[in-house]
DNA sequence: TTGTAGGCGTTATCAT
DNA sequence: ATGATAACGCCTACAA
């Protein structure tokens, strides 16, 4: 591969007169320019990444860590923190953890090969983000408790669910349903399991007694988990133990929709549902499902100017740190649809 | 930031033994070693990816280029692709392009920043993946007609779309429909277009004569884009115009079927409907939509293979390729079910 | 306007 | 088993 050192060579220059002139320093002649430009087409030369990097000590690079870029749930907030980092040019890569692979992030993380890292997985350790969250690189920890964050580098944006999964369970409750049903996600996805005591909570708030038999394990968040569990649900519907059913995600909830209308059991006459997180798809159903809407972008977007006040050195960290604290809460919007009914 | 010269003066040690220490090479005593890890934790040492790159003329990073790492097309091609890549102990980073923003992909061509890519955006034009792709980082192309490549380290996999779009048509005709909308998504979707071409092809054949006012511009794959250009189709369908609808995409026929469940059109009695892809959506409404699978995961990691197989240089390019070129034939597959019926 | 030289952090090749 | 030293490709004072 062809150096910069290759085309002053070539040319008899010098090997900085080549580097300002490929980088159109205003110090180079414009007929050297030329020359160099040619040389390097000619030369079949490219830059080498690393090299550059490595001497100005800093990457470009915002590092996004996330369990699966394909998820609905990814999208709001890939767009919004793209936008803001694009408007500052700095560039955004996308890199996979999960429980069968998390070495690539952890390779990315351990050896800074970026200028900050948001981290959306939940299979990066707090301790390793611990130990390797410094000044070049600060870590943004999204939607944890993250109660072992030491390092004075890494943000926790700890997203307050306090309230989430309240909301909708009164609005059922409301409704006049007295018999729901909880249908739990992935057990490792926080927000659904937030999702769950929010349902408890409310249920005690409003002197139900918990019916262990009504909550169920899809054990994963998509379509066919809600399909999946759903089955098993089908009999006390029929048998009017069920009036309503509220699943962790939307996705589930639309999977559950297919296999209870499959059983002949209409949706909202013989029980409701309602979803969470207004996907998409939760409108694109008959009927359309009722959900919530966490106006994720918000907040996502107060994390990325963060980050970016952060990288560029003008905030003080414990400010920014406040902001997003006080930012970093979910203004949960229901969605009426109409897969709720009321009932007397 | 501390580095390994910190801690060799730290030790009064050689940089060599610390590097060789930090990377646990046999040659170094164990005493030493202990010694190292103990400075490093001391110091706070973290490893420096560029300079690593830098010397080992090799970042052992995949670089994979989507437009939208969201959709659900997607979601195969990523899994299959990480699936060898991992076995390999090769990482991927994913990287979008699109019509907003192609300058992050854009530097990571240019500047080398990966030891291979897999381009399956649009975006990236080819003039520009010519000017860049070389030994050291081979240029996978996915989907594109690709005339303009000349540079002998792009692979183009073309995929071959030439039967793509008769099949599902056939289907149709076979079941007795005679008139067959079409609703394109996406125009620079190339599957897209050539499943329209594909219908073309097969009206042809069947000595139909195309209606024009039977091809829709959705100008988009979503579920939104199926929504909004149905409702320009009901006119047509309450008059008879229409008794089947081929969908670009899966997407576009959910929320087509949406519409249509709306506007009190019954689906299959009024009109058949079929999609494409098997997006696992497809199955989760009712009714559930017949589509074609492309079984686009075989292909995929046909795809990868030659990639790691280029990439350890075992293999002549020109065999690589001619592989390729076979296997890149998609098997489309049609997953009847019950949007469509048979009409006499 | 251009050249010289040093350095970015690491690894690898020799010696010792 | 460890040390000295030269790369890797690029940028940037500073000198000319």
């Amino acid at each position: 591969m062809a150096t910069i050192k290759d085309i002053a060579k070539l040319l008899d220059i010098s090997v900085s007169a080549v580097s300002m002139a490929l980088n159109d320093s205003p110090e180079i002649g414009e007929k050297t320019k030329i020359k160099v430009r040619e040389a390097a087409k000619q030369l079949n030369y490219i830059k080498n990444g690393s090299a550059i990097d490595l001497q100005r000590q800093k990457t470009n690079i915002v590092l996004l860590i996330t369990d699966n870029p394909t998820r609905s749930y990814f999208t709001d907030s890939l767009q919004v923190i793209q936008q803001e980092l694009i408007a500052k040019h700095i560039d955004l890569v996308i890199i996979t953890a999960n429980d069968k692979h998390k070495g690539t992030a952890e390779r990315f993380i351990s050896e800074n090969r970026a200028d900050a890292v948001i981290c959306m997985s939940k299979f990066i350790s707090e301790e390793f983000i611990n130990l390797y969250a410094n000044k070049n690189m600060p870590v943004f920890v999204l939607g944890r408790a993250a109660k072992l964050i030491t390092n004075e580098h890494v943000i926790n944006v700890p997203l307050d669910y306090k309230r989430v999964g309240e909301d909708i369970t009164e609005y059922l409750i409301a409704k006049g349903h007295r018999k729901i049903a909880f249908v739990r996600g992935s057990r490792t996805s926080i927000g659904s399991n937030y999702r769950y005591k929010g349902y408890l909570r409310t249920l005690k708030k409003y002197q139900f007694e918990l019916d262990k038999e009504l909550v169920f394990e899809a054990r994963g968040s998509d379509y066919d988990h809600g399909y999946g569990i759903t089955e098993s649900m089908v009999e006390h519907i029929a048998s009017g133990r069920v009036d309503g059913i509220f699943y962790a995600t939307d996705d589930l909830a639309v999977g559950g929709l297919q296999k209870l209308l499959e059983r002949g059991i209409s949706v909202p006459d013989d029980v409701s549902i309602v979803g969470y997180n207004n996907y998409p798809i939760s409108r694109m159903v008959t009927p359309p499902i009722t959900t919530v809407d966490l106006h994720q972008q918000q907040i996502m977007r107060r994390v990325a100017k963060s980050l970016i006040a952060m990288m560029e050195g003008n905030k003080a960290k414990a400010e920014l740190v406040q902001k997003l604290q006080q930012s970093a809460i979910f203004h949960s919007e229901i969605i009426e649809r109409s897969s709720v009914k009321s009932r007397e």
